[in-house]
DNA sequence: ACGGTTAGGTCAGCCATGTTGACATATTTA
DNA sequence: TAAATATGTCAACATGGCTGACCTAACCGT
């Protein structure tokens, strides 16, 4: 196991005592705040797609394509690391009741090149909205620079090995967007 | 711990209501971010359990319950918002197993009080362990105050309903923890 | 002492979403 | 033309949510 000895103690505000003369103390306040955090976040969403029949899953998946039309089914299956049988079941739904279409790859005709209709843009811009709205509420209680702050905290907590390439993807689909318009 | 409870700025830029209609963009970074990071973050112990048989249920409720000795059924029920049924199916696993003993209260003899044993804290202690590795990690990338930023941030994130509950049972937990040593 | 409430447990079944393994089809590529 | 690739699909299974119904034991107020 890692080493559990990290010094942090300068930070005094939220750790506290139960830190001082211990050294492999867990870090309990951040666990358990990522827990609730994390639940409150997804627990919007999951109110708008369950009345629409839809869960996470089908979130994930809309969310995804939206972001990256055009995208791959390989793509996506590499993105969400759900196996192409889990992912099925879902995208068929998606694309049944029209939310997502299919597009032959004009280079090759064997890829089905996803995109969101208008129909499942809108969807997939209300849930964002939703979380948007917490993320903005709770960025507007910190600091100025709290946006940074939190996109390098979360950033440094992905995998080392594939830290970058979630960058890139992020950021190649900022680009497109702007692009888009 | 120290007071979680942070200032709620009366005259922020614009609160989460006001955010939608505004024609703004979402926050695409903080929204993915915190998919990826939270993936990440369960990983860890995702795979220590499941060499045991055991999920992300059971790790929930032996955290929990390692974090609050003595605990109510109910209690724990509240705190994950699951029913008793799916909390029934994996706390038999744990007590089974010899990870979890539940106790007869000494006023009130229906409740079944909840307790780990060695077993189970030395699992409870060992997933917390690979979190905070992670976690100190990514706080050692950043500033000196970066927990406090980072919990700052994470309690915002939490319903505002229930957030100084939320604050209450973390700051319980180790007020509790600090006085058994 | 009794009757209602509370704490907790349990059975039965359903749903969502993940998994493996095997296989099919179309298309590209060497 | 043969192999590799992109995708889809069928079947079966596991996990962990859910509802509804019903049970015991213990507490508590009258």
């Amino acid at each position: 196991m890692a080493d559990l000895t990290v010094p942090v103690a300068t930070d005094r505000a939220f750790s506290g005592a139960e830190w001082a003369g211990r050294g492999n103390e867990p870090i309990w306040d951040v666990i358990e705040l990522l827990f609730f955090a994390y639940r409150d976040f997804i627990g919007d969403p999951d109110d708008v797609l369950a009345k629409l029949g839809f869960g996470r899953a089908h979130h994930r998946v809309l969310h995804f394509v939206n972001r990256n039309p055009g995208m791959k089914v390989a793509e996506l299956l590499d993105v969400l690391k759900i196996t192409k049988q889990s992912l099925g079941r879902v995208l068929k739904q998606l694309i049944d009741q029209g939310y997502v279409v299919q597009k032959e790859g004009a280079n090759d005709r064997r890829q089905r090149l996803l995109y969101v209709t208008a129909k499942g843009e809108t969807l997939a811009m209300k849930l964002a909205g939703l979380q948007t709205a917490r993320i903005a509420g709770a960025l507007s209680e910190l600091g100025p620079n709290a946006h940074e702050v939190a996109c390098r905290f979360l950033t440094a907590m992905i995998n080392a090995d594939h830290r970058d390439a979630v960058l890139r993807f992020i950021a190649r689909a900022d680009r497109a967007r702007r692009a888009r318009g």
